[in-house]
DNA sequence: GTGTTTGCAAACAATTTGCAGAATT
DNA sequence: AATTCTGCAAATTGTTTGCAAACAC
């Protein structure tokens, strides 16, 4: 089929990983453009979208669906769960436990395969409360 | 402030309705868009965007963001979670029970305020098994 | 009559893609 | 040398918006 393509370092690659490394809170794509830039500057937007893709693919990041358009990134892909805050937008971890036996609870009740589930808290964070 | 606006029914946005409370699925904005032209034939697919998202924020319908770019639209208000197939896209009602609690459990370990929670499982419906 | 809703088309935001050249193995 | 990766710009996708006419109250 598929999935024979050897991957090649690149010094933009690189510094994507690092700097999401570097930060706690889950930047968007273009946050990512923003800063890298500071170090790479003529570094392009596609870029940091096909490197952010394919190392979410790989899973060497999360990707984070938070409802608005913009999707957000993780370095730290041990599962977790976040938080998106409706003022500002800002997206946190929550310190609560992954549920590992979710998904086979819900699968008890389900006619097809759960392989994983996603939890959104919603609210305002203490900034903005 | 806001909210003084006096709202006017409209032949399109009743049809809306009526089409979303046939259907179980929860269709996409332009699914809704499809079907609903086969009664009116000229209605514009910017009439139901607004339209969605107006019943949306005054709570008529849901509105689920199921990761994917495209927004799912579901008349059955009651609070419940999803299910998203990574295959084919479908996006299925869980019967699990709305945890009421699950909001307050978080907030205890969380500095901020946390109003409500979205759980989407993801995995392979019984088509796609 | 006043104010909301519509259709249309253009605008928009976020992301993806095609391509020729540069970089990695 | 063989491929992957990059920068750039154009293309796509999903959604929103401005406006004058149509409609609801």
């Amino acid at each position: 089929m598929a999935e024979k393509t050897t991957i090649k370092r690149s010094r933009q690659r690189d510094a994507i990983v690092a700097f999401l490394k570097t930060r706690k809170d889950h930047p968007t794509a273009d946050v990512v453009y923003q800063e890298i830039r500071t170090i790479i500057p003529n570094i392009s937007l596609g870029t940091v979208y096909r490197n952010l893709a394919q190392l979410s693919e790989r899973g060497d990041i999360l990707r984070l669906p938070c409802d608005g358009k913009m999707d957000h990134f993780d370095a730290d892909i041990r599962p977790h769960y976040h938080f998106i805050c409706n003022r500002c937008g800002c997206v946190k971890d929550m310190e609560l436990p992954y549920a590992n036996n979710m998904d086979e609870l819900a699968g008890n009740t389900f006619d097809g395969i759960i392989t994983k589930h996603n939890l959104l808290f919603e609210g305002y964070c203490k900034e903005c409360m």
